[in-house]
DNA sequence: CAGGATCCAGTAGGATACTG
DNA sequence: CAGTATCCTACTGGATCCTG
């Protein structure tokens, strides 16, 4: 059957994209993915546990208790990882409109996301991780957990770095 | 003892870091190395090998035979992950001096590589990677990875996104 | 509520030229 | 070789106003 799209003819021919090379496309998905807003998105997203086992059997979730009141923000009941635009507004403290939607469009048209728009008076949307979504952001939320884990370890090394050579 | 450094007084402060609030300096830090450069200098200088059970015993590493001559400059023999600035220079295709240089100065400061100056006829400077910046080397490689395994799913994603919904 | 549309400042980042 | 310095453009991304 000679009709077969762009997409099909793509699929299987099984390119071993190289980000390291300048012009394959993995190198320019690699940037659009390498973005703060992007990992923390996913990350909110995500934050219904650990899910380190995935695939497997047991997924034990975080215990989503933060004792001291300030932000519960978290809505991560039930079947979670389901959030309204001004939910992920919150939770990203400091996001501008502009950057949110413009990473939900891009996130969404790369199928990370799923935009679903429930026609009640003023209009609700909410955003989910897809399953190709999900995968990315078990990595990513690595990056997340790391910066915070190594926060203070940085902080020395800058200040090595900056006094001693001047 | 009256005589503690701001760092120290930091280190032990164990201000839990969040990375969803604004003005978190780890929120700074994930902004840093959720970077294209970061992310490819990183897997550039661990490329010898999977090394998935780093702690433990074996790692075997990726034979570093590219049978058709051009760049063999992968330069991974014996204790690896050490390249000089213009082996980095040409593995990162397409990247510019200003941002080698400058993102390599940024992986300095904070600790993630160590910069060795060996006084040579032409000087000769190599980058290595320190066991922080080895740890977060660990899981920027999944993002790499990714981009590179899904590219193609992707594709389709975005070509669906684009006809369906004009 | 969930954005779209603009405007505009800041900076990321490439190109080029020069140096120890 | 391994940068530094400078110039300049383009895009990032915030602020603001507007709409269904």
């Amino acid at each position: 059957m000679p009709t077969r799209t762009a997409a099909e003819k793509r699929a299987d021919a099984k390119a071993d994209y190289d980000a390291f090379l300048a012009n394959c496309p993995s190198r320019q998905l690699l940037g659009r993915i390498s973005d703060k807003w992007v990992a923390l998105i996913l990350a909110a997203l995500g934050d219904d546990g650990p899910l380190v086992g995935f695939e497997g059997a047991g997924f034990e979730r975080a215990g989503s208790e933060r004792a001291n009141g300030e932000r519960a923000d978290v809505a991560c009941a039930g079947e979670p990882r389901q959030m309204r635009y001004s939910e992920l507004s919150r939770r990203l403290a400091g996001v501008s409109q502009k950057m949110l939607t413009q990473t939900l469009r891009s996130l969404e048209r790369d199928g990370l996301v799923t935009r679903t728009v429930t026609p009640t008076v003023p209009v609700t949307v909410t955003y989910e991780l897809t399953d190709l979504g999900l995968s990315l952001q078990q990595v990513m939320r690595g990056i997340k957990v790391w910066a915070e884990a190594h926060m203070d370890e940085v902080f020395i090394n800058r200040e090595n770095y900056d006094t001693h050579a001047i």
